[in-house]
DNA sequence: TAAGAAACTGACCGTTTGGTCAGGACTGGT
DNA sequence: ACCAGTCCTGACCAAACGGTCAGTTTCTTA
């Protein structure tokens, strides 16, 4: 494995551990086994380091908010569909969304949080932009951040007890059951 | 008001707005119009003026958790007490909660920060605990993740549209839609 | 095997950080 | 008038940070 992907490998585990602050150039030589120099030879600075570090992530999100923005999540279908995708996105790239969520600070002088910034807000767009009414708006952002944030935070606290396949049906299921049966104009609740 | 009062008020403020880490004693000084010296003679170290600051958000939220653990949430009842007192908690510290929440690193440094986990521990526990059965847990647990976080990123992507009162009234009438429904062991889900 | 490019390093630098300290100002009590 | 205690400050400090640089090793290729 090259020493450029070790080193964003290491840096991507450093930070999801114990953030971005407090992870410094040198810790991150420290575990990859080479001068903090080399770092930032491969990576001229720390920000940029960071910034590849979620590119994966940021893309992924931005390619599923992509499909659904511009586009209307009222019927069952297109809510089965969103949610389906949401699910397989988080689970897929829970540590790249765990580090992004818990930075919510830092987007001045981090691109890639500034990015992430907007993913969450067009995000946030989409889904208060395809509910029915008031109820159905605060039930389906708290159904979607309920399943980001439920699942870092079982990562925070260590307390996953599940494996990624059931997690993922579980979590699909309930959201499911949260964002469905209030869809469509002519369930809208008043 | 008393400079320490200030202090600390400004602390809150700071805090919420740049994260722990991007904020100095030095910033805190400035907008309290006094030293940095003065700071540090009223609290000792920056730790101590962040866990005095947290202090009220921590206490309430601790006691809340008093209330509710040792006791099963299972029937609508109290589930319904739970929920409604979740989220007059929620609302009324929402900025001190809105700091514990994004930082889930620092536990090590700041003790504050490490009883907020053992907090949110305890709160999953109960949660996780007095679930009918697995999907319930689930549902339960997004549930309660999702009516702190979307209050949480309401207030970082500033979409607040809602006045207090009525957002609690909103959020409390979703909560319970959510988790009321598959209470009681005679509803349990397979 | 020679030569140039790429990978890598230790030493170093300026800045910012949390924290200390000796002393100045303002207070209430005697 | 004096004093003790509290409040407050500027100057200072060591440590850690991100980043630079001159120079060395390693790889590639002809």
């Amino acid at each position: 494995m090259p020493i450029r992907d070790v080193i964003l490998e290491t840096t991507l585990q450093l930070i999801a551990k114990h953030g971005i602050s407090a992870t410094s150039v040198q810790d991150i030589a420290a575990a990859s086994s080479c001068s903090k120099a080399n770092v930032l030879y491969h990576f001229s600075h720390k920000e940029q380091l960071i910034d590849q570090s979620l590119a994966e992530t940021l893309s992924a999100t931005a390619r599923f908010i992509d499909r659904f923005e511009n586009r209307g999540l009222v019927s069952v279908d297109d809510r089965r569909e969103f949610t389906e995708g949401l699910v397989d996105l988080l689970v897929e790239y829970r540590r790249g969304i765990h580090i992004v969520i818990t930075h919510p600070y830092l987007g001045d002088s981090i691109p890639a949080l500034a990015t992430a910034r907007e993913l969450m807000a067009r995000m946030a767009n989409i889904v208060a932009g395809s509910a029915t009414s008031e109820l159905d708006r605060i039930r389906f952002g708290i159904a979607v951040a309920g399943v980001t944030y439920a699942l870092v935070s079982t990562e925070i606290l260590e307390l996953a007890t599940l494996g990624p396949t059931e997690l993922k049906a579980f979590l699909t299921e309930a959201l499911q059951d949260m964002v469905l049966h209030s869809a469509g104009p002519q369930l809208g609740v008043s």
